[in-house]
DNA sequence: AGTACCACCTGACGGC
DNA sequence: TGCCGTCAGGTGGTAC
């Protein structure tokens, strides 16, 4: 379930395992993956290049290339990962992008899902104005912003929206419901400014907690959804059974003791 | 405009 | 043991 705090880890793996080495070799394992390029074309804008920088946005890091080559982007989908390689490290299953460094260190983006996408962008800011991504949901979105993307669906929906806020899955979206308190079918228009509010902290929180926590469920703090989801999960505040419900398509967790606020 | 549903893909898991 | 159906969930598409 690779969101904005997974997301976060990788592009800091990648940043402190790959910046400022030369990439000797460029395997592309699955062509499946690759947005509109050729294996190719991966190969040349890459070998011999160094990753001079990296970013995020949402889901999705970027990595920018040496000599002009314009920025590998990475979207994980649901079972993405970015692995460190040792020399003599098993190869773990399902790498569809390797990349050497001297010294024997690779990076290897793995999915076993093929869900996600390994593309090219000339430009960061032109591929999230393309992309249609709204802003980030940790470094660009400030209360008043947030308080404008309250429309008539629900506010599950709305969290979920990447051209609303772009970070939030399903995952960190409960979190962040059940952090508030709120009912996640509840209409987001109909909430009241001081809900908003709590919202709005609360999913910063979650975000920041869980990339402290390094994106590992069992890490996070107690009082979090996210390591009782699932069959028999229970509220780690009241101890109760969890619920689910299928809320904008997806399967949700709540507590329905401890979430009943609709407004 | 919002919601529902499907497809993509693979592994895990429950039922028989 | 093993086969089958179902589910998970990000995204993008279509239908209502």
């Amino acid at each position: 379930m690779p969101e904005l705090p997974d997301a976060e880890v990788f592009r800091r793996r990648i940043a402190r395992n790959g910046l400022h080495r030369r990439i000797e070799t460029v395997r592309v394992s699955d062509e499946r993956l690759l947005d509109g390029i050729s294996p190719s074309t991966v190969r040349r804008r890459l070998k011999g290049r160094e990753m001079e920088s990296t970013r995020r946005h949402g889901k999705h890091v970027f990595v920018e290339l040496s000599e002009g080559q314009g920025w590998l982007r990475l979207h994980f989908g649901m079972t993405g990962t970015i692995r460190v390689l040792k020399e003599g490290d098993e190869r773990p299953d399902h790498v569809k992008l390797q990349l050497d460094f001297p010294g024997g260190r690779s990076l290897a983006y793995t999915n076993t899902r093929t869900f996600g996408r390994i593309g090219l962008a000339d430009d960061v800011g032109t591929f999230v104005e393309e992309k249609h991504l709204g802003p980030d949901a940790l470094r660009e979105l400030d209360l008043s912003r947030f308080r404008r993307l309250m429309g008539g669906k629900s506010i599950k929906a709305t969290l979920m929206d990447q051209s609303a806020v772009a970070g939030l899955g399903n995952v960190y979206t409960d979190e962040t419901l059940f952090q508030a308190g709120l009912y996640p079918g509840a209409r987001a228009d109909r909430l009241r400014d001081g809900t908003v509010e709590a919202l709005y902290r609360a999913m910063r929180r979650v975000l920041e907690k869980a990339i402290e926590a390094g994106a590992d469920p069992e890490a996070m703090p107690d009082d979090f959804l996210l390591p009782n989801r699932g069959a028999g999960g229970a509220c780690p505040r009241c101890g109760r059974g969890l619920r689910t419900e299928k809320i904008a398509g997806r399967m949700t967790y709540f507590c329905p003791h401890d979430q009943r606020r609709k407004q």
